[in-house]
DNA sequence: TTTCTAAATGATCATTTGATTACTTTTGTA
DNA sequence: TACAAAAGTAATCAAATGATCATTTAGAAA
């Protein structure tokens, strides 16, 4: 871990070979705050957000009362994982791609569950994401909204379009329940895979195709029982 | 919480009104056990395993160094606490009810998961069993174990009988990922529920149908798959 | 009432924890 | 080269941690 721990920049002084190895013993301000967050994501990730300072700056290579030159005190620095981990692994443009009406809604999405599940299904991910709903639900409260808002409702709202029913931007309770399945069944699975260690299938790939199945399978029967009470009360 | 805490009991010292106070201050052991194995499990469930002594003592109403005259250690303690947390939750009726074929497999499930959700998804049993797997894998390998082999097998077994289908005792490990996408899927939707505290749908009914609904309208396709894919290895 | 077992306490220990301070060393620049 | 800003350290603090042990005392049995 923290692999460029004490790696010595190439750096050009220009003036040719000066000796080969300029050895820069301190790092910029930027590149330390950098190192201190991974090893903190690491470590976080490992035991929990109770893990000690003293292990993170160990995991550094740095004594522990550095990190309080870089964040006022622990809870500023469980902060930056935060941020870090989740952006780190949000794609930009997935909820561009989603509104590709050129692609079929099944195509659209189970490319982007190829993709989601690529960058997020691995321990470090998975592990902060559970411990950090745990210990402060407004994090993931957060980040869940924006599956639902960037995601799912997209899902929903595309499929009707595709079934040429009215685009109706008000998406049911019972409709986002049927799209968090999906969602839900797949974290699940990487739960089991990556946290747990169970022996799960390897193929990823066949995995989203089922629960994508499952999906469309039943999601017309929903819209079309929620059009109908809607019908009904109008 | 802890509502036994220092309550009195109305024991029969028979000679009628004592002064209508007696006072225990002392509990059997073995009450005392179960006191302090119910404050640790709301403990723990509250901050997770890293929560101290002192305040499950507090809990109790006793000292802390009582808690180390019932278990040698903490660990010992958090033992406890998963035996004490799965066990309760547990129905020992439920793969038994799974098996009467006088009921069709899907109002058998229908019911189980209404049993099931009914027990667990409460945010004391969802946090312990999360917290306990990031903390030990283990334990929850135990768990997840038993639901593949008491649980999920059964439905896919119970399903293909149903079905006409060959009753072959080998469950593949995709009709496996299939029936655990229901699984994950309800799980998470306990987790936003419960612990993520999300206005997720409050018709715990209509989740469990729709769940079921997907898994039966993919199974089928599944389960052929699979048989003609092993014959086409035959 | 007396006695004896065991439930419960008080004092305390050695570590570990997050955090602060004064100090040292590196490094880019005047 | 001299210097100042900033990266980094050593020493240390107060609080909290899991755990131990000698002692006290409730309460059932004699």
């Amino acid at each position: 871990m923290t692999k460029f721990g004490d790696q010595i920049l190439p750096k050009t002084t220009c003036e040719g070979a000066k000796e080969a190895a300029p050895k820069r013993r301190r790092k910029s301000s930027e590149d330390r705050m950098l190192d201190i967050i991974e090893a903190a994501a690491d470590h976080f990730a490992e035991v929990g957000f109770s893990g000690g300072t003293r292990d993170i700056a160990k995991k550094v290579g740095v004594t522990q009362p550095l990190l309080y030159r870089y964040f006022p005190d622990k809870d500023s620095l469980i902060e930056a994982v935060y941020k870090s981990v989740y952006l780190e692994s949000w794609n930009a443009d997935w909820d561009v791609g989603l509104q590709d009406r050129t692609q079929s809604v099944r195509s659209r999405f189970d490319q982007f569950y190829r993709d989601y599940t690529a960058a997020n299904f691995n321990p470090r991910w998975l592990r902060i994401s559970y411990f950090a709903g745990l210990r402060d639900a407004q994090i993931n409260q957060w980040y869940n909204h924006l599956i639902e808002e960037l995601i799912l409702k997209q899902l929903v709202r595309e499929h009707r379009v595709e079934l040429g029913l009215p685009d109706d931007a008000y998406v049911t309770t019972e409709e986002m329940e049927v799209a968090w399945q999906i969602h839900g069944g797949l974290l699940h699975y990487g739960w089991r895979r990556h946290v747990l260690n169970l022996p799960a299938s390897n193929d990823m790939d066949q995995v989203i195709c089922d629960a994508l199945d499952m999906y469309f399978s039943v999601a017309e029967g929903v819209y079309m029982r929620m059009a109908r009470s809607n019908a009904d009360i109008a």
